[in-house]
DNA sequence: CGGCATCCGTATAGATACTG
DNA sequence: CAGTATCTATACGGATGCCG
């Protein structure tokens, strides 16, 4: 597939509304409760089920589960069975998903330097109205 | 403060689980559906709402507005009225909401990059199961 | 152990109509 | 022009119980 339309179409993606969707795609995938909270257990290494379990905390079966599918689907986790008596399961993160600690670390050096202005911000329109 | 328990405690917040519950703080914070779009809006300066309700693709007045609020209570965006007839409001990031790009232009190169990749992992999964 | 199915409450967000 | 108010639909997420 050759570009036939690739000017018409978006001269680059560094345009900023056609970077400002990819954001928010991005965001829509991630930016959910737990997906985070899930990567950062496995940045680590291959982790099983209820580990996870253990080191995300709060999160039901459920929701982790549903995560780790997501995570999965998209290519950002490996799923491995080991047919033993217990059941084991290893989950790991691909290439993909390790490239994602990437972007996670800006933001969380973002949020280290900025979040107590935000926190102070959001103080001082409490108190004043 | 001499380091007595700081290998079990948290050395700083580049240990990994402080670091990952800062970026999910901020995820909840800019992670929603609009807030990203309208920072991408005002990221070229100062405007007003209804300039931005028309580069914001679909939304919604209400979501708008509570978008706008929620920037402002959080020091991200300065919100401008001119008692002029009709009445001017002009929107406007702050330092701390212009430094919030930078993160997101992290994601964005993120994203392009991958994003391709996610998706034809998402296909492959949906067409083998 | 590692899930899945079901039920249910809440938060999020859209549509619509109205106001200073 | 720049919002508010109200209603409603749906998606997200938690609790519980069952299964291979």
């Amino acid at each position: 597939m050759v570009d036939t339309n690739t000017a018409v179409r978006a001269p680059e993606a560094s345009n900023p509304h056609e970077a400002c969707k990819a954001v928010v795609e991005t965001l829509a995938r991630i930016g959910d409760k737990w997906t985070v909270m899930v990567v950062g257990a496995l940045s680590q290494g291959p982790i099983r089920y209820n580990e996870i379990h253990r080191r995300v905390e709060g999160i039901s079966q459920r929701m982790l589960t549903l995560t780790l599918k997501g995570l999965e689907q998209d290519g950002l986790v490996t799923r491995t069975m080991y047919p033993t008596i217990p059941p084991r399961v290893d989950y790991e993160l691909t290439e993909l998903g390790r490239s994602l600690i990437v972007p996670l670390k800006t933001l969380a050096e973002w949020a280290r330097e900025n979040r107590p202005a935000m926190l102070a911000a959001r103080e001082a329109f409490r108190t004043r109205g």
